[in-house]
DNA sequence: TAGATTGTTAATCGATTAACAATC
DNA sequence: TAGATTGTTAATCGATTAACAATC
């Protein structure tokens, strides 16, 4: 369990899926060996940063002149995020965005699995969207234990998000991607993260009103 | 055009909208004025935080304790984020994510009106997905020009990102909304928001991990 | 007046960037 | 050896939090 781990910053993590893309793509390339000054030039970042980045999660380590070996380090940023090992998640809440992120290829390339979807809507409910079966909302406890589905994401309507949230947790979910425009309230042990589109339309819209 | 505007900080603005949203939910209520400890408690942020937020957008500025008068401040919120004059926006790639946002409802209470997507799926072409209509890539640049558009929503394919970003640029958009998982490469005056949907896959990944 | 709240100045914290010795 | 790159220690920067005087 404590394996030691060095701390690693928050804003580091944040970077870390973006490495592993550019590096899966040299990869791709041919490329054997790759330095964090090219890394930096490619993702227009500080070459310092990067270097920091990587020796924080990289166990092989880089070697001067030559840098770090390409397979290697994509190994060690997988298994550092934990992508080494598929994790189950569900979907609560298959609107648009509940079902374009259902689609969403991305998951795959980031050790997640949707297991399942779940609605309120009768229609939905026994059909598959995208290949994956929705199912009733009374029935995401019991999916989620018998899957042991540790990862939840939300994409129902606002008003309902807490109430959502609440039996995620009550379900044994640990971590929770939420989508809905409100501050949902759990336990000290439960990770949120919320993905804040109306904050990225703030910068945005301000970046433009300043030019007038 | 030079309001020698204080500078506020990027953290503050990405706050703002999360403000917007519980201000306005305040007023539905009936609520005439509020205070920056009621609204870090319903935020579950420090109070401290709050109170410097909302002094640095406030052109009213608050009483000792009474507070906020609530419509002022929302006022002066939306005012300081542009969302009083509401801006065109264009959404290029109708896929699965891009008519999901089409259909979002968000846009009209940040400030943004999507006037047209794009996309090269001949099917789509002619169409209305959610009632916007959607056109040919090459129609970009004329559309934009005529409409005056200045934000661009980009939800292509990764591989296409770049090119559909020049094409934007081109086209006179100062801002532009990044869906794709590629850097962008832009000149420095324009804005590019990148949302990393795989970023806060990691997060999320890596804090269920941690418990094995 | 007493007390809650504002706005601001100072202290702390975390992340980025700079500087540099160690290494192949 | 010379030079590019690593990894680390120190300096800077920005944001958060704490402390406090001013105000109604």
């Amino acid at each position: 369990m404590f394996e030691n781990e060095k701390t690693v910053p928050k804003q580091t993590v944040k970077r870390l899926p973006d490495y592993l893309t550019y590096l899966r793509g040299k990869a791709e390339e041919g490329v054997m060996t790759i330095s964090a000054p090219i890394v930096a030039k490619g993702l227009n970042l500080n070459e310092v940063q990067v270097r920091k980045d990587l020796a924080a999660v990289s166990e092989c380590g880089g070697k001067p002149r030559t840098g770090y070996l390409l397979r290697d380090l994509i190994l060690d940023i997988e298994k550092y995020l934990g992508y080494d090992n598929v994790k189950d998640a569900i979907i609560v809440g298959v609107g648009h965005l509940g079902s374009a992120l259902i689609s969403f290829e991305g998951f795959k390339n980031h050790g997640l699995n949707v297991v399942a979807g779940f609605d309120t809507n009768e229609k939905l409910i026994g059909t598959e969207v995208h290949g994956k079966r929705i199912f009733p909302i009374n029935r995401i406890s019991e999916i989620c234990k018998s899957f042991n589905v540790k990862i939840g994401i939300i994409t129902v309507p606002d008003k309902h998000a807490q109430e959502i949230c609440d039996i995620m947790v009550k379900a044994g979910v640990l971590a929770i991607w939420n989508f809905a425009q409100v501050h949902l309230n759990v336990p000290d042990d439960i990770i949120v993260q919320n993905e804040n589109l109306s904050a990225s339309i703030a910068l945005l819209s301000k970046s433009i009103k300043r030019r007038h």
